[in-house]
RNA sequence: GGAGGGAUGGCCGAGUGGACGAAGGCGGUUGUCUUGAAAACAACUGUGGCAGCAAUGUCACCGGGGGUUCGAAUCCCUCUCCCUCCGCCA
């Protein structure tokens, strides 16, 4: 949500972002109208409720001076002027619901450096790091690598849970299981956040608070009989844990990462990236969200884009990181930077990573405040999230990446600790006879 | 799932229709006293909307929403959350 103020300040730059965003539905100068209209009626309102306040002060004493027909006069008078401020308040409620039904679907407008585009089409890619990986075969995607390997069971994930669903299992659920708790530890040990166990459901006002609700519902799931929704990223339940609070001067920055499931009904990508576990309707996401001071936004947006790099950095993998045109921003964000890994079995740059800053858009529609100083007046923080990462494209990337002309997978050295004497992930018939096809059955 | 009890300022807690933005206490800030500290005493000590260059004025807020009334922290309805007991469960 924007700050109405600056609103009625700003209206040529206000014109400007909504154009930039090419956002033609964005009712920004309806909100501008309703607003004037709310504070006519506001005032109004007011004028009349500060005559009834004296009025019924003055009622009450003239009962305590058994004034009664005086009183009873008065009574009459400050009855009519009831009526009147029901009639208001009613407009005021029509008007003033209108009013945040409007703001609630207008987008947080781009700094100024984003790149200007009407789609994605204008998206820049600003860095690249790594080699990609060259193969004296053909490299298998890993839809065919994940069954033959027995780490990844698409059949049966659809049997139980229907399209879009799968297992992984042995080798593959225990990666995916070490990556997320190597994530955690990085960010933990070297970048200074705190580990987070949120909830994976949430009510609905949390859902608005960051944006998904009301606009973008069809992407959720949710509880048929209650007010649950279940989480699309662990950034709805850590960005809403300071709703509504006052942070004390010195509480900032704050730093919270947790691992989580995530769950989208992709309803908007119906038929597209429908192979593989590129997209689907449950994944674990490691996510990181800051709560900082509003100076120190542009900075704490970069290291925590390089909080997400260094990750795909220490894993080899071949990335880029993308800059989000204003057409293909997310409501929300004002700024975004896209992390794309390479994946060489299916050939594509698969986004890892979104590292966004949203200003104080969404800590005015969680409510979510800090003191600069202390005794000062309350202001917004400014809140940015990022992935660091989501799981199953660089299990993906680890797996088309690194395999070897048997189908094997040889994993990077930087997960040895977690790992052991694992780094390897083969079949059960590549594995040979004997003690260690075996050893690899209770492995794998 | 059943029965009951609650939600008041940073915290504790009083307030059952009018003088209540809210007693009292704690905490905090400032001052007096003191060489300094403590104690004591005194004053101040919530958030937001609107109008205004400002001083300031005004309105709203006693968990959320709605209602009754000239007037609601107080009465009624409803929702949310918390606590206790029973049941069930990891």
């Amino acid at each position: 949500m924007l700050d109405i103020r600056w609103m009625r300040e700003n209206r040529a730059a206000l014109a400007e972002a909504m154009a930039k965003l090419n956002d033609t539905e964005a009712p920004w100068e309806l909100a501008l109208d309703l607003d004037a209209k709310r504070r006519r009626l506001l005032q109004q309102g007011e004028a009349l409720r500060a005559e009834r306040n004296t009025g019924s002060k003055r009622i009450g004493a003239l009962f305590r001076e058994k004034k009664t027909e005086e009183a009873g006069a008065l009574k009459q008078r400050m009855s009519a002027i009831g009526a009147e401020i029901t009639h208001i308040d009613d407009e005021l409620r029509r008007v003033e619901t209108a009013f945040h039904n409007a703001m609630m679907r207008i987008p947080n407008p781009p700094e100024p450096d984003v790149p200007v585009a009407p789609d994605e089409e204008g998206n820049v890619v600003v860095s690249q790091w790594g080699e990609m990986p060259q193969f004296d075969f053909e490299p298998q995607a890993h839809w065919d690598l994940g069954p033959k390997l027995g780490i990844i069971d698409f059949e049966r994930g659809i049997a139980v849970a229907g399209s879009r669903f799968y297992f992984l299992k042995g080798a593959g659920a225990r990666l995916q299981r070490v990556l997320s708790n190597w994530f955690l530890d990085v960010h933990i040990n070297e970048h200074g956040y705190t580990e987070l166990y949120p909830p994976m459901m949430v009510r609905g006002h949390s859902m608005q608070g960051t944006g998904n609700l009301p606009k973008f519902g069809e992407n959720l799931y949710r509880d048929a009989e209650e007010d649950y929704w279940f989480i699309p990223t662990a950034e709805v339940s850590i960005t809403n844990m300071h709703r509504d609070e006052i942070l004390e001067a010195g509480a900032l920055p704050r730093y919270y990462v947790a691992s989580t499931p995530c769950f989208r009904r992709e309803k908007m990508s119906a038929g597209k990236d429908v192979r593989g576990i590129k997209r689907v309707h449950q994944f674990e996401k490691v996510e990181m969200v800051k709560f900082v001071e509003p100076a120190t936004g542009r900075e704490e947006l970069e290291s925590l884009t390089r909080a997400a790099e260094v990750l795909l950095e220490r894993l080899n993998l071949p990335y880029r990181r993308v800059a989000i045109a204003t057409g293909d921003l997310s409501f929300v964000a004002a700024i975004k930077y896209d992390l794309e890994v390479w994946a060489a079995g299916c050939r594509e740059w698969l986004e890892v990573s979104s590292c966004s800053l949203f200003r104080d858009f969404q800590a005015r529609r969680a409510n979510i405040r800090y003191r600069p100083q202390e005794g000062a007046r309350p202001a917004y923080v400014y809140t940015l999230n990022g992935s660091g990462l989501a799981l199953p494209r660089v299990i993906i990337a680890l797996l088309e990446n690194n395999q070897q002309a048997d189908g094997s997978i040889r994993l990077p050295e930087v997960l040895r600790p977690y790992l052991g004497s694992k780094m390897e992930i083969r079949s059960a018939a590549q594995a040979g006879g004997g003690r260690r096809q075996t050893q690899l059955a209770r492995d794998i």
